[in-house]
DNA sequence: TTGTATGCGTTATCAT
DNA sequence: ATGATAACGCATACAA
């Protein structure tokens, strides 16, 4: 690779000037910065990063720390992450943590050995179920970090997240609205507080219409094995024109199962699943679904971050964004 | 953060001293170096990896290029190369080309900045369509360079691909064992060399048994509107008993057809799907499915790359590693 | 307008 | 056994 020593050499001019020449200083005249911007770029040069990042202590690298990659949640974040950062001229610097404190603690030390600007992550299962953030909190500034989607109390820090509640009563007014009357929510994560979270949202919804509670349904469904079993023969019993699926899964499972169904009236049904656009291409007919653009959610914590990073006056009061979901209806 | 220099400081020793004690070379007494590495421990001392990148011309990191983290397939091997780097003591930095060679081409010159040690590519479509691999090849060192899954053979370096005929072949030959005597094949990607491959691997084993091509049934399928009406009228019409889906989509499309059908017979068809874990939990029943041990292209990827950037003679043939899939049968 | 000197954090070589 | 020094590539305060 060519260095500035390099270049200066074969211009017969001294390495500052070069790098003057290269950042446009206004001490430079327009004649050498043509020579050097020229020579240059015909030796492609490239500044070096550890260099530069020695000499300004920043590195133009953001740690990411997911917990789980193959969640497409978690990918299609990682898209924005890496889509704003791309755009801002920062690297991504990408560590999973698989759901364990353990791997989080650790992915936090290396990030920090000098090599990250700051910090995006979201925690893993096991640190907040666990609730110790200690890892977190004693090792990274609050002003170089974003936490994003799992969130914690117990930092005070810019956080980007999903407001579970407003989606499934935004989504079970909507059907409410559109005529629809005797709604269910289905759920395979009701023990989560994401589930306990969305459920709230939907009970909300038929509260404020006044829709009683006992024509409503609920299924708590813990394994996949049973879940379809109870499913089939619910679905038989009960004669409901709408379904809400709390996550990803059941959804699909649910509309999978109305297939199986032979009476019209049940494949009339409305399904609405959580999901993303990927899942949601695999079903047919597809699958109406709320997508929690969590392409937003990556793009938006990586702009808090590198505005926060970039910014001249510190201190800045720490936000609390929530992005909003959006329906897809297809039918 | 602390450095050798804040070290040196506290204990009254030089900064070489720390840094020998630290790196446990055999000058130093016993006794400092218990000394520093307490001290160290302390004030939880982390290397700065762009010092010691800067010295040692190596930044224990490695550059990743891949097209598309949305497919899952690719965030599958990203989970794999980052278990391995990971592993290995190696930071890895993504980037996504969104399949377009200009961003590819860009993404190589920002990592070129003295950042990464070596990298991991998986070519964008656009890239193979084209067949101009010059950013590529007039960038990288091939001996640091390992291409994966989208291959070319315009470059000579270490590759590790999946055999794609092989595993059709073998799938098809399988079937044929148990006893099914009409097997179809459906894909969306006949255009694709992808496809090409598949198709021949399932036309070679039906050549081996003798099982005239007349028996057997192929559709190509552009759109996903079009898809699912051919493959209605399709599964009314022919007699088939099992069925190789070419790809992720179709194979899923295919069983939720056949969940719509009426007939017995239809529904005991044998299905085969493009796919991998995630998406297989998401059909009803679980269909059986070509697992392409994503995972592990990348864990052998990043593995070889490692191997090279760390081996003291250099000039090691290039090899041509083809990783085998897995057929997961639930029925 | 250009050049010199310094230091970022690390390690390796060469004194002491 | 320990320490002083130089160098990696870059940016900048200061000198010329």
């Amino acid at each position: 690779m060519s260095s500035l020593k390099e270049l200066s050499k074969l211009l017969g001019v001294s390495i500052s000037t070069v790098s003057k020449a290269l950042n446009d200083a206004k001490d430079i005249s327009e004649n050498t910065k043509i020579r050097v911007r020229e020579l240059a770029e015909a030796m492609n040069y490239q500044p070096n990063k550890m260099g530069a990042g020695l000499r300004n202590k920043k590195s133009k690298t953001i740690g990411v720390i997911i917990p789980d990659i193959l969640n497409s949640f978690f990918a299609e974040v990682l898209f924005g992450i890496e889509k704003k950062c791309s755009q801002k001229g920062y690297d991504t610097l990408v560590c999973i943590s698989n759901e364990l404190s353990k791997n989080e603690a650790e992915k936090v030390r290396l990030l920090k050995s000098g090599s990250v600007d700051g910090f995006l992550i979201s925690l893993a299962a096991q640190t907040l179920k666990k609730g110790d953030i200690t890892h977190i909190k004693s090792n990274i500034d609050p002003q170089k970090l974003v936490l994003f989607d799992r969130l914690s109390d117990q930092i005070n820090c810019d956080k980007v997240g999903v407001d579970d509640q407003k989606i499934t009563y935004q989504v079970t007014k909507q059907l409410i609205e559109k005529g629809y009357k005797k709604i269910a929510f289905i759920s395979s994560i009701h023990h989560l507080s994401l589930g306990k979270q969305r459920r709230k949202g939907y009970l909300k919804a038929l509260n404020e219409f006044s829709i009683p509670n006992e024509n409503t349904l609920e299924l708590s469904l813990e394994s996949r094995a049973t879940m379809h079993k109870y499913l089939n023969d619910w679905v038989q019993k009960n004669r409901i024109d709408a379904v809400i699926a709390a996550d990803n899964s059941s959804g699909i499972m649910f509309q999978n199962c109305l297939l199986t169904q032979n009476s019209r009236k049940a494949k009339k049904v409305m399904v609405i699943g959580f999901s993303n656009d990927k899942n949601a291409l695999l079903t047919f007919p597809k699958m109406n679904y709320i997508d929690q653009n969590a392409g937003l959610i990556g793009e938006k914590a990586a702009e808090l971050l590198i505005k926060r990073l970039e910014s001249e006056t510190k201190n800045l009061p720490f936000v609390d964004v929530k992005i909003d979901a959006k329906v897809i209806f297809f039918e």
